[in-house]
DNA sequence: CAAAAGCCTGCGGGCTCCCGCAAGTGCATT
DNA sequence: AATGCACTTGCGGGAGCCCGCAGGCTTTTG
């Protein structure tokens, strides 16, 4: 019979939320023979690939490797892999990472461990067994706002956010992105007043009390368009391009 | 009797968690007759407030109002409220804010989430019933290298470097704290080199390729220096400061 | 007491950042 | 063909940042 003999892998470094995960599942799921468990995304990596397991629950922000990077490789690997991201938050930063990976056409989910059990159920049974997407209210609110023209922020945009996040000069981030120094500026502009850093300008004096580059930065991470994870990231993607110059 | 009647708060926003903890509180405590539940800092306070409990156990990092900031409402009206901090991480800024605000005597202890239930239930009979502080291995190493000369920030130091970090300019740190110019410029020196912001210059070449302000930010945030609770305190602190001017 | 070490301050110069002005290119609409 | 929009690039100048040099003040140490 179809649908019998499912395995399914759960990626998630909390032990609470694992064996929550475990009983979720298997209730969920009947036609579930087997369970898998990683506490990280290493460990994901290496029991998706060894086990072959086409369904996957996994967070996001684990310690080892994050779960974006993981669904990344297992995505590369077996572009049919169907994964529910299980997360904590719907910062921009996770929304936009993830969309950003998902391959043509993929069955996924993104829902929030703040929703009912029965969602994460129903969740399951959509993803795993219709082969359909499911993607949390608050999540699909944060995408629209995301990549609506209302303060969204254009690939390249973001691109260069990250750079001067990262503390890169004008002219090393044109080196990097192959742009004149002069265009690096203006998109500077852009963000800036997308992320309206003058705002608290005195009413009456003209000039900002900030220095806009650490302000962009600081702005976004308060509006959750970074964090930790991203930064750490394109730390590691920085220091890779650095070698080879 | 003494010891029996006992109350325990648990603020903690994660339901799995906290009924966890439930669990552990009353395994470890028989003495403990009522246990009250907040899921997030502001019901905490109101809580304690309350029913003027004693005895706590709290979450730091949740979403409404941090553990951090109940804490301090709570311990300025009771300094002898005993608090168990209980957390996921052991980051700089978390060891550094805790140990800012426990008043002198205060019994009070930090454990990671990822001890073993035993060291937990040792750890709640330890300062509720002994009254006596209990610091995580890790969280207490963390300490140490906070308070040492290793890469160890002032007070005025760290002060500075959140300033930066919201995005201010030289001049208004220096009108904020009161500080020439120039001092609040040495301070940045320092700074800098206690965070080795210069590392990734090219080995031959004499300059660096970043943007010292921003880069500091950055690797105080990758070291856990800095993390997002901290940035969104100081931003209120800023909204406020820049009121009254 | 003198010497050393630490913090605060001013001056000045080189560099980067912020941004207005202006001209060129490619794509879509009219 | 003409118009408009989005994007790129160069130039130039004012402002802010980074930092060496140097002098004053306070505290600590021999």
């Amino acid at each position: 019979m179809k649908g019998v003999d499912m395995e399914v892998l759960i990626v998630e470094d909390d032990p609470l939320h694992r064996s929550f995960l475990r009983e979720q599942v298997s209730a969920a799921l009947p036609e579930c023979s087997t369970i898998y468990e990683a506490e990280n995304g290493q460990q994901g990596e290496t029991l998706a690939r060894a086990h072959r397991t086409a369904h996957i629950v996994m967070d996001l922000q684990m310690n080892a490797r994050n779960g974006i990077e993981a669904a990344r490789t297992i995505w590369r690997e077996r572009p049919d892999t169907r994964i529910l991201f299980w997360s904590n938050y719907a910062d921009e930063a996770y929304v936009r990472g993830v969309s950003r990976i998902v391959p043509n056409g993929a069955a996924y989910g993104y829902v929030l461990k703040s929703t009912s059990e029965e969602r994460l159920k129903l969740a399951l049974r959509s993803i795993f067994i219709e082969n359909q997407c499911v993607i949390d209210n608050e999540v699909r609110g944060m995408q629209q706002r995301s990549f609506a023209q209302t303060s969204g922020f254009s690939d390249s945009e973001y691109e260069i956010l990250m750079d001067i996040a990262l503390g890169m000069t004008d002219r090393v981030i044109s080196e990097r992105r192959h742009l004149s120094l002069r265009s690096v500026q203006n998109r500077l502009q852009q963000i800036y007043s997308k992320l309206d850093v003058h705002q608290l300008a005195d009413s009456q004096r003209e000039d900002s009390p900030f220095n806009l580059r650490a302000r962009a930065v600081t702005v976004a991470m308060l509006r959750k368009l970074l964090n930790y994870g991203a930064l750490e990231k394109a730390e590691a993607e920085l220091r890779h391009w650095m070698r080879g110059r």
